[in-house]
Order: structure tokens, then sequence, then C-alpha cells
DNA sequence: CTACAATCTGTAGCCACTACAGAAGCAAGG
DNA sequence: CCTTGCTTCTGTAGTGGCTACAGATTGTAG
């Protein structure tokens, strides 16, 4: 919450983003999906950010940088702002989360040994009957390598 | 009825279906980008496909299965039609994915290094300040421990 | 012939943005 | 005040790779 921001009290949307490293764009989708509050507004009608808004900017993208959906941001902000959020919830959606990303890591090395196996049996010469396409033409041995 | 699919010589999208294992509204798909020839029709309009097709499709799935992309499969299909396809360009092509597919394990891995961090740090209890979201919050410690 | 299953076309939705178009606001210099 | 030039505005459409309908038609067994 010590934020070293000096002075800036109003921020239009292009010193916000700046700041915590949002895409304009961005900002606005995460408005009108209302992941972030609707900001006040100039007479002329453009977004104004204080430095909360933008520290919420900076956690959301914390949040997505960790691969967290929207979703989980939402309940995770939610969480944020009844301000009596129990640190077991917290840890229970982190941890889930880290198990997802656990799958995901195991299904793309069952990939990536199999892409291995295949090109490592291709001489890479000028054979008309490349191993690969060969591999993956033949369905009684699939590609996967699965039981 | 399993019926022993010796002879199938016209199947309707169904049966192309389950034969390939690929749904029938991506089949539809399929032929829709181009990836699939559009197969002959009966009196009344509906799909007839044979060997041929179904074993395209069979072929689409297992590249699907190893991650390639449409576009790559696009390419490996068209590798394939010419019939003179090099080796060394599907290999070129299998490496090239193999390589990303690495990278993305690697992204995958540093989001669940931090995540795993921030859990440790996290007993679980009712605190109200729980470590995960206070790290989360502070900018100064970046959630991605980026050097 | 009549059920009922399968298939047809077309459209919209998913996720998390990104990329425009065309209009309007805003700040500085003259 | 006026122009210049950047920024921001709204709204819509596109991305990838499907999936999910609605509502109509076709195919087939009894």
């Amino acid at each position: 919450m010590t934020k070293p921001i000096t002075n800036a009290r109003a921020l239009p949307i292009g010193a916000a983003s700046r700041l915590a490293g949002v895409n304009i764009e961005t900002i606005r989708y995460y408005e009108r999906i209302g992941l972030l509050a609707r900001p006040e507004r100039t007479a002329g009608g453009n977004r104004v950010y204080d430095e909360a808004a933008v520290a919420r900017l900076g956690f959301i993208r914390r949040c997505r940088e960790l691969g967290f959906s929207i979703d989980e941001i939402r309940e995770l902000l939610s969480m944020v702002d009844r301000r009596d959020y129990s640190c077991a919830e917290v840890h229970r959606l982190t941890v889930a989360h880290h198990r997802s990303i656990m799958g995901r890591v195991a299904a793309l090395q069952r990939m990536a040994a199999v892409l291995d196996g295949m090109a490592s049996q291709c001489d890479r010469g000028d054979l008309p009957d490349c191993p690969i396409i060969e591999a993956l033409q033949d369905d009684r041995r699939p590609a996967g390598g699965r039981p």
C-alpha cells in the first residue's frame, strides 16, 4: 500500500495504464466486465483514476501473470474487498490453481515426449516416407502413446 | 450394436465422427475452415464420408492431441497432399512445435514456483493479513519473481 | 405411414483480450 | 481565440478452436 508514486491523484487512463502495466483497452475491458469499478470522469467524459485504482489494476495484472482466470481474480478481489477474508480461503484457491497448472504442465510434457520421440526417429533426409507423418497417420500407433 | 466396420464405404457424419473420434460439430467446423474437403452428399443433402476422410480426420485429431495449431496442421496436410514433401520440412515443423511447447511448460513452471512459494508462506490460519494477498498486492515484490 | 433418430443450416457463445473507425476531449503554442 | 496534435471516447468485430443451441429436414425401422 505504500506507493512512492508522488502526488498523482488524478490520472487519465494512459497514465494509469503505464503505471499499472495494463493496456488501456484492457482497463476498459475490465470495467465492462465489472472487475474494476467505474471511475470518475472529467467534465468531458474522460476516465480519471487514482492510486487505489492503479493498485487494483496491479493486483489484477499480477494475478493474471500467475495464470489466475478472471473469475478466480473476481473471487480474490471480493475476498479482499470484504476485508474479513480468511487466509484458508485464499490458500485453497491458490493451491487449487497450482494443481491445475501442474496438470497442464503434465499434459504438455506428455505431448513433448511424443514429439521428441517422433522427431528422433526422423533422420531428416529426403525420404518420401517421413516417420513423423507415418506416426501421425497410423491409428494403430496412436500419437499420444496412450494405453 | 457395435458393428465391425469392415467394408464401410459410405459413412454418414455420425459414423465418421465415432470412427475418427472427432465431434460432429467439429467435423463440420473443419469443413467450414477448409481443413477438410467438402464431402459427397446424399440426394437429401446429408454428408457422406469414406475411409480416406476418416483417416484424414484421425490425422487431424492426433495432431491436435499433440498441440499442433490448425494452421500447422494445414501445413502438414498440404505436405502430405503434395506427396513429395521432404522429411526435413516435417522435422523442422515438429521441432519448432516441440520448442514452443517447452516454452509454455517453462512459463507454467515459473508460475507454479511462485504460487508454491506464496502458498507455503501461508499458515492457513484465520489471519486477516494473508501472506498470499500481501504478495499479490505488493508491487515491490513482483509476483512473477522475474529478474 | 408413422415414429423417432440423425442430420441440416445458421447463429451465438466461450475466454481474455486486441484492433480498429470515427468522433470528441485536452494541453500547449501562437 | 484558434490551431495543432496527442489522447481518449464509444462501439463493434476479430482472434482460436471449438461447442451449443434452434428450428427445419432427411433417413430408417417397424
